[in-house]
Order: structure tokens, then sequence, then C-alpha cells
DNA sequence: TATTCTTTGTGATGTTTGTCACACCATGAT
DNA sequence: ATCATGGTGTGACAAACATCACAAAGAATA
């Protein structure tokens, strides 16, 4: 089960099994089933998760109870409201099960222990966030430069299984047009 | 002069004297005038910025010739082409001077450096960048909840000062918005 | 002073996208 | 089998925004 973590670890940076284990015994396994909340917006965030399997979405509702996705998390991905995980504070998103999924919990405790524990996790949370700033700046430029069709045709070139396995009704939200003007798209 | 750096560090973490004079070995200060390039797309990227003083850009050009401003960065901010820096590939972006402006160079080795050499600093790195990414998620949420006029405003209630400092066309750049619309939120 | 460049406003018009309404189909639950 | 639910496509219309064109005011420069 954590043979993906250690994978994915071991990209950036390389481990013994001592320090793998010591890892290791930070997380704690959950599974939750397909519309499950693990993140609840207005509620305390307690983790951030790594997506072992299966499909979330981190998501903000508007005024208008209005839903708009920030993101998704598929497998080998970190997701969390890093804002409130980081400062403690309440969450301003939720984080919603698109499938049944498995992920690996970690605390801020945890996180904290990693990082002064073991200083190659540190090392590599660096990089981790390193590329996450980096990814969001590239979606930032595809709403400067690109129209919908354009970031449409970008996701589905960069991600072809989101394609399968999300309704487009989601597609829509996460670039940021209404549901029939992505329908249109299509000719 | 180099008195923000140190200030600017250690809102996270604290230093010694000997410490700083570490830290400060690492950097050259620069001078920059309006209009003048720190970063051209196609170039290598030698470093990453600290700026003291002055106003500079973070732009894309598309194929249209037509810039597009990915961020704005002023006094105490880190700026570059960040992907090109740490993958010491070509810049895809270019980094200008919106004003005269004086700025602390870093270059890869020296951020390496720095990280293995006090650990602290690449706690304090990893801070940043987190900051970065969650900064840059606001921004994407902006675009998929707000209008034009709504961007505006809350660009302007965030960072009022640049609009002294900026022309409209470039705030307009920014906000993935024309200059003429831009122009016409006002009323 | 004369002149060029930059910045900004504004009218006219076309394109893109959102909203509302409705229909259809597939899926899963009762 | 029946029923609700969610996902999708599409027509009609309205709103938001882009583009082109022109004018005017201010800053920079010769």
């Amino acid at each position: 089960m954590q043979a993906n973590l250690r994978e994915h670890i071991e990209k950036i940076i390389s481990l013994t099994d001592d320090e793998f284990a010591f890892v290791q015994s930070h997380f704690i396994t959950k599974q939750f089933s397909r519309h499950e909340f693990l993140i609840t917006s207005g509620q305390p965030v307690k983790h951030t998760y790594f997506v072992i399997s299966g499909l979330i979405k981190l998501i903000h509702t508007d005024d208008n109870a209005k839903e708009h996705i920030v993101a998704f998390a598929m497998e080998d991905w970190w997701e969390s409201d890093f804002q409130a995980f980081y400062k403690g504070t309440k969450a301003t998103m939720s984080l919603q099960c698109l499938e049944d999924t498995t992920v690996l919990c970690l605390t801020l405790d945890g996180y904290n222990s990693l990082c002064s524990g073991l200083n190659k996790m540190e090392y590599f949370f660096l990089k981790k966030a390193n590329a996450g700033h980096i990814a969001a700046q590239q979606r930032i430029l595809s709403f400067l430069t690109s129209n919908a069709r354009e970031r449409y045709e970008m996701l589905l070139k960069r991600y072809p299984s989101l394609f399968q396995r999300v309704p487009k009704t989601q597609l829509a939200s996460y670039l940021g047009v209404s549901r029939e003007t992505l329908s249109r798209l299509s000719t």
C-alpha cells in the first residue's frame, strides 16, 4: 500500500529502509467513498493527503452557492487546503471524492516532525512546493492567454485520463466555463 | 542595502550576525533601469532576484506577440522564471523593469549552497515556496469566481500602490482583460 | 518651443460566453 | 417495472468582453 509513497519520494531523494520506516510511521491510511468529504469548508484542516488511488477535487463554493474546482488530485498527488493546513485556520475550501479513494494522511505535527527528523524530507517538500507553485503559474498563464476551447484542449492533452473519469460538468468548473459552453466546443 | 534582506528573512527564521554574513556572501547587488530586462525569454536564467527597490514584471509573450503579465514584483519580493531557473533550461518568460530597480541576485549554485550550508534557509525557502503556491492558487480562484471588475477591485484593495505606479495597460494585462474594458470599469 | 511617445478615454461593432429552458438518455434505487 | 437522479446536448436570448478607430492630454526629448 505504501509502496506508492516510497516510489514517489524516491523520485526526488533516496531513502534507506530505516529512513522509509521513519517516514511511514507518520502516515495513516484512510478510505473514503465517492462524494465523501476529506475537508469541509469552515472546519479545521487536520491533514495533508497523499492519494494512493482514486480521484478527489478541491473546490471553493462562492456566495451564490456555485462550486468552482481549484484542483483535481489523483494517484501520487498531494492535496489539502494548504493555507488552512499550514496556518491552522478553518478551511475556505472543501476536498471531496469523485471516486472511491484511498489516501495517506499527514498531520501538521507529522509534517514538522518529518522535516526536522529527516532533513531530506524537507528538501523533498521544498521541491514539491516549488513544483506546485510553477504548475499554478502555468494555469494562471492559460487563463491569460487562452480561450475556453484552448484551455479544454490543453487539459485533455495533459491529463487524458480525466476525460474518462470526470463528468464534463466538473471539467467545465475546473476550466472556468459553463457546462453548456464546454458542451458546444466539441464541434 | 542588505538590511532589507535580513529583515525579510528574519520574519520567518532568526539569524546570528555570522549566519547573516554567510547568507549575504551568496548575493550580489545589481541595478537596472526602467525597461531593462533581467531575464529574456529564450536565454538561460542565471538568477533568482530579491527586489530591494523598484518594480518589475514577469511576462509571457504569446504567438501573436501579445504580452501577458504573470506577476509583478516589488520591494521584498522574490522573482524569476522559476521553472527555467531550477531546471537550468531556457527562459519561457521575461522579467522586465517597470521602474529603475535594485535587486539582489542569487545563482542556483548559491541557492543550493545556502540550503545545505544553513539549514534554516532551506526552511525559509520552503515557507516562501508554499506561500507562492497558495498565492497563485488564490489568483486562479479569482479567475474562476470573478469577472473583470471584481478582479480589478480585489487587486486595488490588495495592492493599492500598484494603482499609482503602473499604467492601466499593464494592470489590464495582469488581470486578463483588454485595456479598453478596464478603462470602462471605473463607472 | 516643437515634436514624438505614452497613456487614457470612448464610440461602434462583432465575438465569446453565460443563462434559462427543455429534451433525452443512462444509471441505480425502490 | 417504475421512478428519481445525474449527465449531456441544444435552441434562444442576454451579458460580458474584444477589437478597431479615433481623439485628447500629459510626459519625455530634441
